[in-house]
DNA sequence: GAAGTGGAAAGTGTATACAATTTCCCCGAT
DNA sequence: ATCGGGGAAATTGTATACACTTTCCACTTC
């Protein structure tokens, strides 16, 4: 699974990212990074170009690349495309959902649950917006799971700095009982949950503004 | 509205693919495109990255970049995914159309109408493809809007090699009536109108393998 | 002391150089 | 005639060089 250079910074900066270690606001200074990953500018400045395609960054002309600080008014704007697209999702799941397929969303929750109990921030945060991705996955529609995974990273950027254990806890509760209704085969309930959930997720932004933000220097470290 | 050169050839790649003046299977050279564009391969190889982010080329690895040809299989997955997307966006834009609103997706369509009669098979395929960005526009969600523009970039690599003057015209006619039923205030017919318009187009694809790939130094003279 | 100014330092934008890989064609062997 | 091998040409991958812009700070001036 060797990928190429670029695409390991890509990923590398993804996570921190989503992840927060990175935190909105951010300024990434190409020759760090560089330094950092080893590489020249080049292959550098080509993993800031596709992040910024993904909305994780923003590149200022001649200023240098940012992590985004996405507005709540384009957040909700996200939530909103995620809750139109995962309706359908679900009512189409629920109609042709098979015990194989139930079987792995129920394990995907349990590992869910597993990584909450554990106090594991990273891990659950990904399995979290994964069990979304999963779905889609487990329909066949590659092309879903991908735009979903890039929504969601953008949702992981606006919400994640907020989320505490009590929410995720809310949302591994809310998986559990969508899966539940799907596998009753309930798709006007199994609709509502996801809807609900989502909501709920939105309802939980704070309008705070992002305090500041610090130097790279010290987060490099860690990627 | 200067945009940086990158940005230039991005659009204009992004243009003449949709527009299928660069086929399916062409394969893009790096130092030819740096010419045609007055540039060094640096910018074109930032662009194609981009290009490679929206799926309207391939890069292979050491091999190049190659306008993509989507599997039919992918095909039907996008338009899934717009069908789920709009269906939703149709009940929304239903529940609170204003007259405003209303007023300029009858001229959007009024415009596509007349690109039709003029026989103007660019400004026809951009058209019909923008009233679907139109609503999402109108309905203040940016971020479907951009969404969906993605999305119909990469259908119209599909469909656009088969779409006739027919198809066009059946498509701007499906357009009026949604229209219509937007007026009325009428979300179900209007949802039920979209869904028909995205599944008729999919009914069109043609399960026939695309011609093999031409050499591009000629196409490139039209850029 | 605050505000403005010059200029060095830092950083980004683009081009070019060079290494690594693939492609293509010629030629010989079977 | 076809298949394979080898090496030159073409093309991609990465690093570096240099121009241009922004940032920052010391210094002057009021």
């Amino acid at each position: 699974m060797e990928v190429s250079t670029t695409q390991h910074i890509v990923q590398a900066l993804t996570k921190a990212i989503v992840e927060h270690r990175l935190a909105p606001g951010v300024k990434l200074v190409e020759q760090k990074l560089a330094d950092h990953f080893g590489v020249s500018r080049t292959l550098v400045r080509q993993a800031l170009y596709q992040l910024e395609n993904q909305r994780l960054i923003v590149l200022e002309p001649a200023r240098g690349a940012f992590v985004a600080s996405p507005s709540i008014e384009e957040a909700s704007q996200v939530f909103e495309v995620r809750r139109m697209l995962e309706a359908q999702m679900t009512r189409h799941f629920a109609e042709q959902a098979t015990p194989a397929q139930l079987k792995a969303l129920r394990e995907h929750v349990a590992q869910e649950r597993e990584a909450i109990n554990k106090g594991d921030a990273p891990g659950r945060i990904e399995l979290l917006g994964d069990f979304h991705v999963r779905m889609a996955e487990l329909m066949g529609n590659q092309v879903l799971a991908e735009l979903l995974s890039d929504l969601i990273s953008r949702c992981a950027l606006i919400t994640l700095m907020y989320q505490s254990t009590d929410a995720a806890e809310a949302s591994n509760d809310d998986h559990l009982q969508i899966v539940e209704a799907l596998a009753l085969g309930d798709a006007e309930k199994s609709v509502e949950l996801m809807d609900q959930h989502l909501r709920q997720v939105i309802g939980h932004l704070r309008l705070e503004k992002y305090p500041a933000a610090r130097d790279t220097t010290d987060t490099l470290a860690g990627l």
